[in-house]
DNA sequence: TTTATTTACTTAATCGGTTAAGTAAATAGT
DNA sequence: ACTATTTACTTAACCGATTAAGTAAATAAA
C-alpha cells in the first residue's frame, strides 16, 4: 500500500518537485536528459499523479455526477452507457449516485455535490420528488442538465422524449386494436413525464370519443406487493380492462403475472402497451408491444451538451434542449381483435 | 456558478480559517457563540467543505471504484445495487467504470485508480482478459475485494458464487429431463468462472455416463451477429443439440429467437437453461429456467468485506473470500419430456 | 571585456481544508 | 498579589501537484 508521489520522484532524483513536474510535464525549462531520467523512474515506478491535487488547483475535478433513479431499468443502464461514452472520449470520469426514487435520497446527494467535487451533473429526478430548492440550489453551483425525468422550473438543457406524443399513440394503438376501457398504469403526479404521457393518454380518448367511464387512471407506487395487490384487485373487477398502458417498464412482470394467475390471455382478453426498455420483450409470453427510448441517445445527447458547457466555461443553455422521438414497436400484446 | 470555501465564511465573520474548521467540527477551543455564528452562517451560505481538500490531507478519499463490464446487465447491476448500499451506509462514494469487457480498457482504468483517487476497489474481471500484471500492479497500491469473475493468480477476497456446483447442476438437470445432445454455450476460456462453470458440465456428462461426441462446448463471444449465426447453425446441423446450457444471460435472447425463427420449440424441440438474472424470466416465451445469482448479496457482502479492511486500515484478507450458492429456478423451458 | 540572454533549474505561493503549536487575555488557585 | 491554568482564538505547516517568480551558471552578443 502506498502510492508513489512527485515528492518521491524528486527526493529519488535530488531535483525539486517542481522540475519533476516540469519534466512530466514536458516543459521547454527541463533539459531533456533530466526529462528522460524523470520519466524513466516515473514509469518504473507506475507514478501516476495524484487527481485531488490537481483538481484543488485547478478547481475543476474532470468528474461528472450522474444521478439517476436506478440502475437495475435497462433504460437507466442503457443511458448510463451514452453518458458513460462520451465521459471517457473527454478524459473524465463518472460518479453515480442512485436515488432509488427516494426524494431525501436525492436531497442528500445534490447537497453534497454543491462541494465542488464535480464540475457538471446530469440528471434525472426522482419519483417521488416533489419539491425543487435542492436542485435550484445545486444549480446555482454547478452546470446541471436533465434527461428523461427533467424539473421543469429549472432553467437549464433538458434532453427528453416526445412523452405527450407517446402517451397518445399508445392509448390510440390500443383503441385502434378494439380496446375500450383502457386503463393508464402511471406513478407519481409531480413528475412532468408521467403527467405528458397522461396528458396524451387523455387527449386520445378524446380524440377517438371513447367512454371515459371506462377509462381511468390508477396510482403506482413503491410498495410493490401492494402494486400487485391493486392489479389483481383491477382485473377482477367487473368492468375489467381490455387494454393497458403502463408508463414504467417495472410494471411489466407485474401484469403479465397477474394475468397469468387469473387466466387472463393478452391479448385475446386484455392488451397490453409498456413504457419499456427491456431487450428481451420480443421474447415475452406474448412478446410484448413496447413505447422504447432511444435511452442511449439521451444519455449520449446529455452528456455531449453538459461537455459543451464545460469546454466553453459557460452555463449550460435551456436552448440546448432537445427532444428525441421513441419508437412504437407493436408485437404480439396488442395484436389480434378483442 | 462558484462554491463556498472555508476562506469566505472566515473572511465574512473576521475569523481565522482555523477557528471557522473548528467551529464546525464543534471543537471544544471554539466558544458557543463563535460556533452559533458559524453555523449559522455556514447553513445560509450553503456551505459544503470540499471533499479533495479533505481527502487530500487525511490521505483517503471516501470513496471507492466499482470497475464491472456492464450496468446493463441484471447480475452486475443488481450487485452494484448491493454494493451501493453498504456504501452509502458508511458514507462513502462510489466511482463506476464500465470496461465493457476489454481488457485495454480495463487495464487504463486501473492505471488510473494507482493515483490514490480511491481507498479501495471492488472488481470483476472483463471477459476478455488473460493477462493479470495490470490487477497486481493495483492491489500493490489498493485494498481490492473479487467478485464473481475473479483472479485466482491474486491473493485478496474473492465472493463468488459456487459455479462448478452450478454447472454441474445445470447439466444434471437437463440430463434428467431427457436431454441426450447437451451443449454449453461458453465464453472467454480464462475467466475462472466460466471454466468452472464448463467443469461441472464436463463432470456431470461423465457422472451420468452420457455420450459424449453427441455433447460439445462452443465458445460464444463478443460479435453479436456472429453469435447468431452461429446459434442459427448449430440448431440447422443435422445432430441438433437437444439442451443447451448457457453460461452468461446475454445469450438467452438470440437462442429463443433463433429457436423461433427455425421452429424449434422450448421445451419440446429443445430445452433451456441459461446462467441469468432476469426477474422478468417467468414471463418469456416459455419462462426459463435459470441459475440465477445471488447477486445483491454478492455486492453487498464484497463491499461490507472491503470497508472492514478499510476501516482496521489493513490488508483484504484472502481468507475473508466467500462462496453464496446460485438458485437453480426450474421453469417451463426445460419442463415436460422430449 | 562587459552586458544580455538563454538554460536549467529552485523557491515559494496556491488550491481548501485540518491540526499542531503558539499566544494574548481572562479566570482560577494559592 | 502573583503565578497557573483555561479559554478562545491565530499562525503556520501540511496533503500533492502546478506555476509564477527568482537565481545561478553558461552562452551569446556588443
Amino acid at each position: 500500500m502506498g502510492v508513489v508521489t512527485i515528492k518521491m520522484l524528486a527526493k529519488e532524483l535530488n531535483l525539486s518537485t517542481a522540475a519533476v513536474s516540469k519534466a512530466l510535464r514536458d516543459s521547454h525549462e527541463i533539459s531533456t536528459a533530466t526529462k528522460q531520467r524523470v520519466l524513466d523512474l516515473a514509469a518504473s515506478l507506475h507514478y501516476v499523479p495524484h487527481p485531488y491535487a490537481g483538481s484543488l488547483r485547478e478547481k475543476r475535478s474532470r468528474t461528472i455526477a450522474v444521478v439517476i433513479p436506478e440502475v437495475a431499468d435497462s433504460f437507466f443502464s442503457l443511458a448510463l452507457n451514452g453518458i458513460e461514452a462520451v465521459a471517457i472520449e473527454k478524459g473524465y470520469h463518472a460518479l453515480i449516485y442512485l436515488t432509488h426514487e427516494n426524494q431525501e435520497r436525492e436531497i442528500e446527494i445534490l447537497k453534497d455535490l454543491e462541494s465542488g467535487r464535480v464540475d457538471g451533473v446530469i440528471m434525472s429526478v426522482a419519483m417521488k420528488t416533489n419539491t425543487f430548492d435542492h436542485i435550484k440550489l445545486l444549480h446555482k453551483v454547478v452546470p446541471l442538465v436533465f434527461f428523461d425525468r427533467v424539473c421543469e422550473e429549472i432553467d437549464t438543457a433538458k434532453i427528453t422524449t416526445n412523452d405527450y406524443e407517446c402517451g397518445y399513440l399508445a392509448t390510440k394503438h390500443l383503441i385502434e386494436a378494439g380496446c375500450k376501457k383502457i386503463v393508464l398504469l402511471s406513478v407519481s403526479e409531480s413528475l412532468s413525464i408521467s403527467s405528458k404521457r397522461m396528458q396524451g393518454y387523455k387527449q386520445a380518448l378524446v380524440d377517438y370519443q371513447m367512454d371515459e367511464t371506462l377509462c381511468r387512471v390508477i396510482d403506482y407506487n413503491e410498495d410493490l406487493t401492494r402494486n400487485y395487490d391493486l392489479l389483481i384487485e383491477l382485473l377482477k373487477s367487473k368492468d375489467r380492462p381490455d387494454g393497458i398502458v403502463a408508463t414504467v417498464s417495472k410494471m411489466t412482470t407485474e401484469i403479465y403475472l397477474a394475468c397469468m394467475e387469473l387466466g387472463i390471455k393478452i391479448p385475446n382478453d386484455i392488451k397490453v402497451v409498456c413504457f419499456s426498455n427491456d431487450s428481451n420483450a420480443p421474447i415475452f409470453n406474448p412478446s410484448l408491444t413496447t413505447i422504447t427510448q432511444p435511452a442511449f441517445e439521451m444519455g449520449k445527447l446529455a452528456a455531449t451538451i453538459l461537455f459543451k458547457a464545460l469546454k466553453r466555461n459557460t452555463q449550460v443553455l435551456s436552448d440546448e434542449s432537445a427532444v428525441i422521438p421513441s419508437d412504437l414497436l407493436i408485437r404480439a400484446s396488442t395484436t389480434g381483435s378483442l
